[in-house]
DNA sequence: CGTGAATGTGAGCAGTGCTCTCACTCTAGA
DNA sequence: TCTAGAGTGAGAGCACTGCTCACATTCACG
């Protein structure tokens, strides 16, 4: 058994993955997720076309690391965001700066946001891999509303009131009162309804301001998330 | 010259773009918008790979074809929900009616909902006939606002304030008070936000009852917009 | 030093979008 | 009524795709 696998030919094959999915991922960012081609991948590193799958087992399997990759992206853009607020009792400020920074990485990674969440890929289910970094920015937003003023009673047991999981009340939203809770998962929809609206073009003839649009609905979030 | 181009054919030449049409939206509805491919349509029509290019100008003016006709559903989805209500006069009723006709619409057709309101297909850019079918379920969440009690001043002239397109105040929102209108957006915003992120499957591990979680945010909906 | 796993290659299959050329039908005007 | 020409369909073909397979090669480890 080739148990410690070869130190050698275990960095060579890391670091042809790295080189595989950084190829990927600046193919995705000019064609688009549908239009990339495993194909092009192994050309532009330099290989048959064959030899790719080697490293990745199929397309899908390709796609799977590029949203692992975007959502620890945004996760990493929206965690700078908050990092970046010097005070940090100023929950608001910090929503504020965590919802610009989404939108920025959106507005930079349009192709790679839209993988994220734009239509799921046909027939593609997201695999227990993504689940994980696919959480960063709600376990963000969370902090605010754990950090916020409006602690009261938690989550009742029955937690039906709202429809919430009630996974979100001990675990992630220690102390949260289950309303706040509710307003901070439809602030969390919110955020990223704008911005997929603003990207995908369809606020296109409503809004003129998309800035200014933007800023006043956050806004209104941190009001109704209770953290102005 | 043919001008009035022979009625028989003529008419030959419309039922066979309907059934074309229709081939193409069951594909669709089966395989996601990524997978549907001409050739199939072809075949399932009964014609050679290469004769439906006479009716169908390239794979991008089929999914044209296929976003005007599917927001012409969720129009008139969104338009019989509407319709339902007997007391006209109840506006948050209407409100909640329209936002369940568009869930439910997009729960029936998934697919097709992912082609209109997820990510673009890469490189598609919405021709000028698809704008106008995309307004309807936003003209009727508009003339909701006009009916109802909060209408105020009209939007300024600078218009800046909110952000919002100058052309939504005296044309499609007349007598409607700039914030108003510029929470209706909002609004409409956050139900297709809502809509999307359910059926893209982000709202796992989250919310446990989708149902009383759409409902309990349709009343938030309704009260931020002022109709309650 | 040999061996066997890891790696890369080229050919090949089935499918795609799309474009040709060719054949045919059938309408419209002389 | 006859015919020119538009409208329609078929088939072959090009360049591309995802993916597999049998075959070389390399190279680290026992």
């Amino acid at each position: 058994m080739t148990t410690a696998a070869s130190r050698v030919r275990a960095e060579a094959r890391s670091a042809m993955n790295d080189a595989i999915l950084e190829v990927a991922g600046s193919q995705l960012a000019e064609v688009g997720a549908g239009a990339l081609s495993v194909r092009a991948v192994a050309r532009e590193v330099g290989m048959a076309s064959s030899a790719i799958y080697r490293y990745v087992a199929s397309r899908d399997e390709l796609l799977t690391m590029l949203i692992i990759d975007g959502y620890n992206e945004v996760g990493a853009a929206a965690e700078a965001a908050d990092a970046s607020v010097d005070d940090r009792a100023d929950l608001a400020g910090r929503f504020a700066a965590i919802s610009r920074g989404v939108r920025w990485w959106a507005q930079e990674n349009p192709h790679r946001y839209a993988l994220l969440y734009g239509s799921p890929v046909p027939g593609y289910v997201a695999p227990e891999a993504t689940i994980l970094p696919a959480t960063r920015v709600a376990l963000l937003l969370g902090a605010l509303l754990v950090a916020g003023p409006s602690r009261a009673r938690s989550i009742k047991s029955d937690g039906l009131e709202s429809g919430l999981e009630l996974a979100l009340a001990g675990e992630i939203l220690p102390g949260v009162s289950e309303e706040s809770a509710r307003r901070g998962v439809l602030a969390w929809v919110e955020l990223f309804g704008l911005v997929s609206f603003e990207l995908f073009g369809h606020l296109v003839g409503s809004v003129a301001d998309a800035d200014r649009f933007f800023d006043r609905a956050v806004d209104d979030m941190v009001a109704r998330m209770g953290l102005s």
